[in-house]
DNA sequence: GTCTATACGATGATAGAC
DNA sequence: GTCTATCATCGTATAGAC
């Protein structure tokens, strides 16, 4: 009976082992990243990192271009899930709370290589759709939980309060990036041996 | 006469234009990295760019990081420099006005550069501590400026005022930074001929 | 799919003439 | 101080065996 699996469950296993060896090598890269930075890791250093040989990492990822690609969205998305669903709470937390929550999720790897990935979105247009992409999708849920604190808390009407939740939501976004910037400009570099 | 000032002068002279040839290297600098990133900056990219060959840029700078830090200082004193008077107006600037203008003053190209100076803060100390206090720098100025307002209009008495002061400052840096990083996010970037 | 070994290009930095 | 020409190094990406 087993057999009449192979034709659907074999290729979705190899496909699952498959995006398992590319989230493997996208965390040994972002372990890297955060050490050295995007442009100074070699590709030796991913492999070091990641027990692979560079031949393997190719052929998961075209170039390394990709792979910050890669690393860069799986990092940036991994951030907007934690508030999914903070508007669907009976009481859904207000501005502050918001962001203090935010705040106490913000680890100091990640944001290193999150305000990195800031700096190469300037120049690389992929990583820049990739980073304005994912900081809208963020800027979006503050705003439908700050719309649904607005309702449930503040007691609006629904139109309004998603009125006056933009600027807030705004407003909490800025103040959460700045404090990403200052988290990782804090924590001091620990350096590889040279 | 004029003799008795060869000891003096033109040494004096001769580091002007030693300080020139180094400030036009950076501005070239600057330039290429507004297009290309810091990293992907060439030593040829700025000959290129400044009209100067390869062994002038060594002639003044060390390596490429000496550089790199340079045009960073520069770049990020350039905007402390336009606040510095704000808190000795009659009528300082609220928050709100303080903000303002300091977003109104964002340079997209500059401020490109500008979030490229905090990826690289993330991994090289040296640049690190030049963003941190030129960060610094800026937000004491802020506070200074939030101070005057609080005690000139809000007629408050001076140690309260430095003590409210403190927090709005910090809104204001944290939200002027965020406007930087969605200015240089937003501006396309202007790609060279490859 | 994974490895080792390698080719090729790019780039930082230097040497030496002027 | 500035140039041209050059070197040496490093790093990406590929080829081919297993």
């Amino acid at each position: 009976m087993a057999i009449l699996f192979v034709g659907g469950v074999v290729p979705r296993l190899t496909d699952a082992r498959k995006e398992l060896r590319r989230t493997q090598i996208a965390e040994a890269a972002v372990r890297c990243f955060s050490r050295n930075g995007l442009e100074r890791t070699s590709i030796a250093d991913i492999t070091a990192e990641s027990g692979l040989s560079a031949g393997s990492i190719y052929a998961h990822y075209r170039n390394k271009a990709d792979l910050v690609r890669a690393a860069a969205r799986e990092m940036l998305d991994k951030r907007s899930g934690a508030i999914g669903g903070y508007a669907a709470a009976d009481v859904p937390p207000g501005p502050d709370e918001l962001l203090a929550r935010l705040i106490a999720a913000i680890d100091p790897a990640e944001a290193r290589v999150g305000v990195q990935t800031w700096g190469e979105a300037t120049t690389d247009p992929a990583v820049r759709d990739i980073v304005v992409d994912a900081t809208g999708r963020m800027r979006a849920m503050l705003h439908d939980c700050v719309t649904a604190w607005l309702v449930k808390v503040g007691h609006h009407e629904p139109a309004d309060a998603r009125e006056l939740a933009a600027p807030i939501a705004h407003r909490v976004m800025a103040l959460y990036q700045a404090e990403l910037l200052y988290t990782a400009l804090r924590t001091p570099t620990e350096e590889t041996a040279p």
